[in-house]
DNA sequence: CTGTTAGCGCCTTCAG
DNA sequence: CTGAAGGCGCTAACAG
């Protein structure tokens, strides 16, 4: 900056006021320093301005897997409404780890970042509530607010379990299965508690109507597949796979093509998210669809809200869709296979 | 830091130590060092120390798209290798426009990142090259190095191209159409090449044998789909579909669909990334895999040998594969439909 | 309208 | 091993 003013012929302070207030420098001048500023090659020093006290416009993102379709879309979200507002993204992906997640936190904090989205791996959110105390604003993304001050935004996964229980139970299925993966446990105990609600409006006991299925990390589809071999060992298998998310189904899918089920003549498959590709699957797949582009902005919204003078905290809750495609019929005649 | 030392009783230039050589600093003070920054909640200011001249640990990523699980996987390779190296990314998209990516490149620069990796969208380089004549570290990400002087990792296209028409011809198919985008034009130049060559080997004529339509963006799938109407209204339409993506082939899938013709059984279908869901489509698809992680992580890896003093730029080529699934199958018998 | 000055928080000499 | 001092680049307040 410096250079500029030797090169123009004037004070830093007038470079920083072409930059900051150009209104009040004369055209004359305001067009010598430009000039200057382009021969020099000159680049604001976005530290030392910062150091200044000129607030960030960084924003961070600790979602759980970049690599995921369903953060993809979020994150595009997020991107777009932060881009609106002038802003960048950090982006970091957590692995459901919460060592890692607190150290991005961590080095987010130390950049001074103006706010942070986070869907949180932790059990514990004191570190998140410490962290916005200390001045850098959080907001949840896709985790409930519970009893933690802070803005958050969630997709009703309550609501999302019930409405995939209830549309096989509609269907006259019986026997279900509920794969769910630790990558996704808070928002599985949700969905799990939805579908206990379906069962028991259609008189059915969980305890003997319902499997679950727990999918080790890190291969969704993988496991998914695999897992399939135990759960149809069973005498009375169920008629109806519902996942905890799309790439699950995906490996159902291939599963139970491998174990020569039809879908959806002998079983029935019900994803969760509806990705991109849900509707394009063999068959196309029945899922229910959380708003994820929405989920994204509707986080940075509030994160960006945060700094408005008369900002309360509060909880934006999203509704999920069932969305009825090929993978779910109606159950088939109970075989003479019983035991 | 003041409070810190104040609280310890001890000077600031001891809490530095503390936090940067904690060896030469008494045991004892250090603990109490320690204590006092746990008690005070102390919070390194990421500014002041790059102002002071400590090296940025925030790597800067322009992509084309966060949502596109082809990026998705890359970056996730990015995010790997950098955290590795104890950074952190900041991640943006260009969507295929140059306006939005100079301006991300500005904003990189300004926060003084260690480097930039990025899929340029601009037709001319200079920005970049100046980008990284100023200092900040540039690597092309899916770009030829070409006559620049920067790194750069790419995946063969000539190749990809001519793997996937090479094997529809060996099927028997005399009539391809290539579907691309100006989402991907840079690509889909090279990917041409490689069709044009195979054809060349089977001693067929481009101009009769290939027809070329460009998807509009910026919905990908859609606009395959609706594109496939005036291909399939030719007299002699063609029998394989070559497609500049898998997003595309979804799009193709779903069109033949819709207008009654069976694939394989009437038209092969070509898809390109190899991203997670091909597998699982009906028909699984026929693609080019890209070795998409390993892109992200290799570009990652030389923008991080940038730093090293006896480092000189070069580029990594890395090789697509053909993978053969149930979306291609041999010709069928010319119809007598010629009219 | 333009120049001068002080200081943001940290790290690194240099003395002690 | 610890303390004091200076400066990284920028901006806000004030003086000219």
């Amino acid at each position: 900056m410096r250079q500029v003013a030797e090169a123009a012929g004037v004070s830093t302070a007038t470079v920083s006021n072409v930059l900051n207030s150009p209104a009040i420098v004369a055209p004359e001048t305001r067009r010598r320093v430009e000039e200057a500023m382009t021969r020099v090659g000159f680049v604001r020093n976005g530290a030392a301005r910062q150091l200044r006290g000129i607030p960030s416009s960084v924003v961070g993102a600790v979602l759980l897997d970049l690599a995921n379709p369903f953060y993809g879309e979020v994150s595009r979200g997020v991107e777009d409404r932060v881009t609106e507002a002038g802003c960048m993204l950090m982006l970091c992906s957590n692995d459901a780890q919460a060592a890692k997640e607190a150290r991005h936190l961590q080095v987010l904090e130390e950049h001074g970042v103006r706010g942070i989205l986070v869907a949180p791996a932790a059990a514990r959110l004191d570190a998140l509530a410490s962290l916005a105390k200390r001045g850098t604003p959080v907001v949840l993304l896709d985790h409930p607010q519970e009893d933690i001050d802070l803005c958050a935004v969630t997709v009703d996964n309550v609501l999302g379990g019930r409405l995939a229980a209830q549309h096989v139970i509609e269907l006259g299925h019986r026997r279900l299965a509920f794969l769910h993966s630790s990558l996704g446990a808070r928002q599985s105990v949700q969905r799990r508690e939805g579908i206990h609600q379906a069962l028991h409006g259609a008189g059915l006991d969980p305890a003997t109507a319902l499997v679950e299925v727990d999918i080790p990390p890190p291969d969704v589809a993988g496991g998914a597949d695999a897992a399939l071999d135990a759960v149809f060992a069973d005498p009375r298998p169920p008629t109806a796979v519902l996942c905890f998310n799309d790439i699950a189904a995906l490996g159902v899918l291939r599963g139970l093509r491998r174990l020569g089920l039809a879908v959806p003549g002998e079983v029935s498959v019900v994803g969760y998210d509806d990705v991109q590709f849900a509707a394009e699957l063999a068959p196309a797949l029945t899922t229910i669809r959380q708003p994820k582009y929405e989920l994204g902005r509707a986080a940075a919204d509030l994160l960006l809200d945060e700094t408005r003078p008369g900002h309360r905290h509060h909880e934006v809750l999203l509704r999920p869709v069932l969305v009825v495609r090929g993978s779910t019929a109606a159950a088939p005649p109970p075989s003479g296979s019983a035991s």
